[in-house]
DNA sequence: ATGAAAGCGCTAACAA
DNA sequence: TTGTTAGCGCTTTCAT
């Protein structure tokens, strides 16, 4: 009933009748096999197996000058609650579970719900904490990440890198899970395609839009510009508004291409309002699959490789800190690529049917 | 440009020309105030700010022997991955805030997606971390828990608890927020409102028919059984189907109260499919609120206060670890009330339209 | 009011 | 091939 003190390597040492040195050789493994006879080594195992001894992580810790613990900066903008944004957090999920699974913690700074971190408090959070390294999910300024980097910490920004400061990155590959949504829709018959996307500088606003392009004239469609939308942020709002815009216009798109999972929700919102039911009348692709199989109707949609990201991103933390590679891993950049995942919301336009009203 | 070693209580005392243990006794505060002079003190904090001091945590760990960790595992139940179900885990981020924010730290299982620990894996995993307590969402078996606190654990059982193992608990108490829920509907001018619920014999899923029976009684108004749509589980598919059933009995409730946000999505699913408006036709709130804002229309719905039940298991796991209570809050049993957050879900029935298609 | 000293459990360098 | 030893940075008891 009462916890029984967890058993030391001392009391292993003596169980197996050798020195305490001995079994934390053992148990480290190591070259370990050179040095040890068979014998004691599996002497050692079997008392460390009986007393169900487990090392004390903070011992660990405490010698080796490694905390096996990583930091981890969710990404901070418009800083909504986590009921709102659930997928917001994704990334740390996955951070998480990576690290776990190789035997690290992962500690996120105890953000007020509105307040933005400066760089030198996060500064501060992870040296107090003694984290090995930082995975910094979307930096908004490459100050931030500096202040990090300076300090001697191994840093990998994710998704949407502030420059290359010398830190590892992985990141996305927008056009392969855009090109599959274009030939997919194109090949459903598709020829008047919308884009609704974020207008801002980052490359990764920027490539999604060119990918989109790029993917359409290579079946030799030309976007005009009156079929680009911009909003200034990804939000339901900018969606809905654009979209209004949009069924303002003449000829309608049979299809709309959403840059994100939040503006396609406002396309869903502007186009209910409107009595255009998805996918009969229009056809709708997001990106990000974020939100996408959640809503009604369940969204095609370009997924982000969230999952290996995180992968990545751990790995290369554990072999810069566990490391050999005194640079190499430093400046890393993993690129993965996205996909699309097909749902309920893409289907041929309506042969014969002029959506803005008139037959014809 | 290369990280410094961080100042150790050492530094601080040499700078303060004082003893290490002195700076140690000034810095955990404490009844130091009597044993160290003022002036010392002073000296002393001024030099750790000067250091930019900050304590070794794995030095504090060991040395306390306290990790500074809570174990947390997260609801088990049907496995499905996070990006399917992303508010699975915002009961997780919640503790994990509380936590940080009180200078403790969160470990999880790391889950391979389907597999469902038992309650041995989970006490080595968490031993083998040394975690100071447990929190544990909603276990499915008595089993599991009992072993965690039968080594010896402090262990809070979350909003499911499996009877009272000796644990602390931290419920909820559904019948504000479904009497809340119900006051509106009525107050709109309902009569026929359905419940859609799980028949599970867990008392969290009776409470809520029972909240939800109350309520209605207290208006006068009886519930025929035939008015009662009970699950086998809380899933969309099932939402789905018995709304389906619903449509085809007469007459047609003026509005449908689902006992969980996923209920509710396989309503709007069924309703939709059946071109049936959602207010205009028919009111729908929902209980969970953990998807409800997101969905279209927004759902009026009853919330939970995660937020709240995690700063209290955090609360209660801290107390017991640093805590006097050698028993007392051992046995603590928080209950927190629902909430009514009432959005675009509902509206008054339509005066002198039979929804079943008669006029009348 | 302060200092000295003993470890917490572990790793790693050095002896034997 | 194995044991001895010296700490990692901290808290706490016991002297002074």
């Amino acid at each position: 009933m009462v916890r029984q003190r967890p058993a030391t390597s001392t009391d292993v040492a003596r169980q197996a009748g050798v020195s305490q040195a001995t079994v934390s050789i053992v148990l480290n493994g190591a070259r370990g096999n050179i040095r040890v006879s068979e014998a004691t080594r599996q002497r050692i195992l079997t008392a460390a197996a009986a007393l169900g001894y487990s090392p004390h992580p903070a011992a660990q810790a405490l010698r080796r000058q490694r905390s096996g613990i990583i930091g981890f900066v969710p990404q901070q903008s418009p800083c909504l609650p986590p009921s709102i944004h659930p997928h917001r957090y994704l990334l740390g999920i996955y951070v998480a579970r990576a690290a776990t699974s190789r035997g690290y913690q992962v500690i996120e700074p105890s953000v007020k719900a509105e307040a933005v971190q400066s760089g030198a408090e996060q500064l501060q959070f992870f040296a107090g904490r003694r984290v090995d390294g930082i995975i910094y999910d979307r930096p908004q300024t490459a100050a931030e990440v500096r202040c990090l980097v300076d300090y001697g910490l191994p840093v990998v920004q994710l998704l949407r890198p502030q420059g290359t400061i010398g830190t590892a990155t992985v990141t996305v590959d927008a056009s392969p899970g855009i090109t599959a949504a274009i030939d997919h829709l194109v090949g459903q018959g598709h020829r008047r395609i919308a884009f609704l996307g974020h207008g801002g500088a980052h490359s990764v606003e920027r490539d999604r839009l060119h990918a989109f392009t790029t993917a359409l004239a290579r079946h030799g469609i030309a976007v005009p510009a009156e079929r680009v939308y911009l909003a200034r942020k990804y939000a339901l709002e900018e969606g809905q508004t654009l979209t209004r815009t949009m069924l303002a216009s003449r000829p309608w798109p049979t299809a709309i291409f959403a840059a994100s999972d939040s503006l396609a929700l406002g396309v869903l919102h502007a186009l209910y309002e409107a009595r255009i039911h998805v996918p009969d009348d229009l056809s709708l692709v997001s990106h990000d699959d974020v939100l996408a199989a959640q809503l009604y109707p369940p969204l095609t949609s370009v997924a982000q490789p969230f999952e290996t990201v995180a992968e990545r991103a751990v790995a290369l933390i554990v072999e810069q800190v566990a490391g050999t590679s005194g640079r190499g891993a430093e400046t890393a950049h993993v690129v993965l690529p996205t996909r699309l995942h097909v749902r309920r919301s893409t289907r041929p336009p309506r042969a014969g049917v002029r959506l803005d009203g008139k037959t014809g």
